[in-house]
DNA sequence: TCGAAAGGTCAAGACTTCGTCAAGTTCCCG
DNA sequence: CGGGAACTTGACGAAGTCTTGACCTTTCGA
């Protein structure tokens, strides 16, 4: 369950949603002009607004930033096929996500625990622990036995998904899909790369391994050793 | 492996796309209009619709709601580029996704793959447990009377179908179709061979069964022995 | 009791998957 | 711009896994 803010001046598109996004358990506010879609972010503070760029009285970019300065509300923000372009700038301005029109409502959904995740993740969870593995995503900064690691962004990024996951196998497919955000297949040998110079720095090797156990055929998982 | 119902009327795309997901291994099934489109969903129950919306006999969005009404398959839309507004009401009726034309049998794929993992999503989880066996597929491990036991990805996929189907005899065919994804006949001496690998592993003989039962002629059973 | 059919096991080799390397690309920073 | 770090991609070998056919054993009906 997720209280939303939609901002959208179209109608039949905001009844539509707001069903659907109801139907899925979630609760949802609406607004149908940037105006008020700014009133009621500081009133009701959501927790997640979705807003679409193209609204008559505030230029959606705009909207954003001033989103963006009231609080630190995720933001997806909502786009026709022919403004594409516009996405970047929003982006820009401290939008967390973007959509282009029509999408589904599942789309939106999937997206929104996306942009949740993320963002739930960044500030309310505190260290993860695993072993003598501590990592720190506050300060993004990983220690092993005391020891300080430096590890790069896709290698932080990999092991922290891991550690929320410790104990589970989780597959290349997964880790693709929500390490590298492509969920289709391909490049499946960047994820062994990856995998392959983590295990490097946590001075292990994949024949003797101590936190990064693969399980052929099915994918890896992060325990801690003993 | 999917099978997969297309309706689509126009017969040059729906021959080169039938070709081009068979060639990929899936199960196509054809109707050229919404009506027997209607009848085959029901009668063939496939796991997936991919629904052209410009069909002659019934529009688009209200086959979408009305194999909404019959089945909870999954359905893709696809839309000509100038009637993409059709799109909005059509996600709206029910469907889970869209492609606008022209598209390639590779986004079409990728789609397809997308929207089924939404759709199977909360399917598994949680240990099962039969006699001294757990087994525990978040991590894909099994233990027999607390110890280890290693197992290679069929059998433990094998393990798995027969333990959630304890007590029941499951055939051969059955299992080519739902472990190996082969639904048609061959090969059956593969499940003999994985069925005598998991045996030693599991520390009995087909002569001093305990839990992997064969049924002569019928199929093989997994019981808690006692 | 015999033969056929089903199931069990074995060993060979075909096929996958994974780990690593090295070459390429992108992105950022100065 | 130039250089370097980070990341991606393809190639390749090694190891593990799966499939296949041959051969053996068991079962069961004629």
């Amino acid at each position: 369950m997720v209280a939303i803010l939609f901002i959208e001046d179209d109608r039949s598109i905001r009844e539509s949603l707001e069903r659907a996004l109801t139907q899925r358990g979630h609760v949802v506010t609406t607004a149908n002009d940037g105006l008020e879609g700014l009133r009621r972010a500081v009133e009701d503070s959501p927790e997640l607004v979705v807003l679409d760029l193209g609204l008559p009285d505030i230029d959606g970019n705009d909207l954003v930033r001033m989103l963006r300065a009231v609080s630190d509300v995720p933001v997806i923000v909502a786009t026709a096929r022919d403004a594409e372009e516009d996405v970047v700038r929003s982006l820009d301005a401290g939008a967390d996500d973007y959509l282009v029109k029509p999408f589904s409502a599942d789309t939106l959904d999937a997206r929104m625990r996306a942009v949740l995740r993320r963002a739930r993740g960044a500030a309310t969870e505190g260290p993860l622990v695993v072993g003598g593995l501590h990592i720190d995503r506050r300060a993004h900064e990983v220690t092993l036995d005391d020891a300080k690691v430096t590890l790069t962004r896709k290698e932080f990024e990999l092991l922290e998904y891991l550690a929320r996951n410790v104990g589970a196998v989780v597959s290349k497919r997964e880790l693709l899909a929500e390490v590298w955000d492509q969920p289709f297949g391909g490049g499946e040998r960047t994820v062994d790369v990856h995998l392959s110079w983590l295990r490097g720095k946590l001075g292990e090797s994949a024949n003797e391994p101590r936190y990064l156990h693969t399980v052929r055929g099915v994918g890896v998982r992060l325990i801690a050793p003993g």
